[in-house]
DNA sequence: AACAACCTCCGACATCTGTAGGATTCAGTG
DNA sequence: CACTGAATCCTACAGATGTCGGAGGTTGTT
């Protein structure tokens, strides 16, 4: 039923906006990110495996919650129908990040990323690839306008 | 289940987590932050300078609401009750993050990191200070364990 | 065919959130 | 003191989520 409650199919990769998910959808979906297309039965034990025992039919009513909100598919061509992610992971982190940007951080990526240095436990390599990051930015883009929204 | 969603009232300040917020009850807290302590009617408005219109109850109920979940204090004393604050915008922020990351991330503070730097529109005074905060981390911290905060 | 396993579908109920109306109470003014 | 305007308190209702139970259809097996 088409249910438009996010018309995120628009076709232009930047329109797409997933909106915030509730802790156990979230699960959902992080399950099949994980198992790539699967059926009910074995969404349910990865989300098990994950930490979080859930009914069958928990599983069941929260993937078909998923399918109406566009953010899954489920192939009914079988008997045991088979759901997969319609986002990736990486949309998804994008559109949590720009979030938590607009919601709490004002808009200052700068704060944000300064917060997650000083608090998070960066390894190694993952400064080193922040470094190489920044640099880029600063050589190549800084007036680049680059419009989105 | 017991509900016991929020006893975030042990005093340890490593204790304090704050859960997440949905957007109504963060709106009015912020207004609070950008007030101090405020009675209803002055909430009410500057949640509408943020650009959110409410009716005076709807902003008084989301603050009793904030009070139950601890995140408020109210002053009953006088005949318009003052309300303020319980926990700093940069406890807030904190909270979000770690909670961001952990569920959204995978607890890789460098993923996210590396998200923002990508996709945040950082100023060249932002880009400074991050790498500044890097080459501090690099330089006197790579190898010392770094006990916690 | 009859049965057991498994599935899907539909319905349900509790909690949380958004939003607000109506009743009640209180403080200041003739 | 009676009235008025403002503030508080109580109640409500709809939508989103978390969590399932039970009815009824498929399928493989005896």
């Amino acid at each position: 039923m088409v249910s438009m409650a996010y018309n995120c199919r628009t076709m232009t990769k930047s329109t797409i906006q997933t909106r915030h998910l509730a802790d156990g959808e979230l699960r959902v979906l992080q399950a099949l990110w994980a198992l790539g297309s699967a059926p009910v039965r074995d969404v349910q034990a990865e989300v098990a495996a994950a930490g979080h025992e859930l009914a069958y039919n928990t599983v069941q009513t929260v993937l078909s919650r998923l399918v109406e909100k566009g953010l899954v598919a489920c192939d009914k061509s079988s008997a045991a129908h088979r759901f997969s992610p319609l986002v990736t992971k990486e949309r998804f982190r994008k559109d949590r990040v720009r979030e938590l940007l607009q919601k709490v951080f004002d808009g200052a990526s700068g704060g944000l990323a300064l917060q997650l240095v000083k608090q998070g436990k960066l390894s190694e390599e993952e400064i080193d690839g922040l470094q190489e990051a920044l640099d880029d930015l600063k050589k190549k883009g800084v007036k680049r306008k680059r419009r989105v929204r």
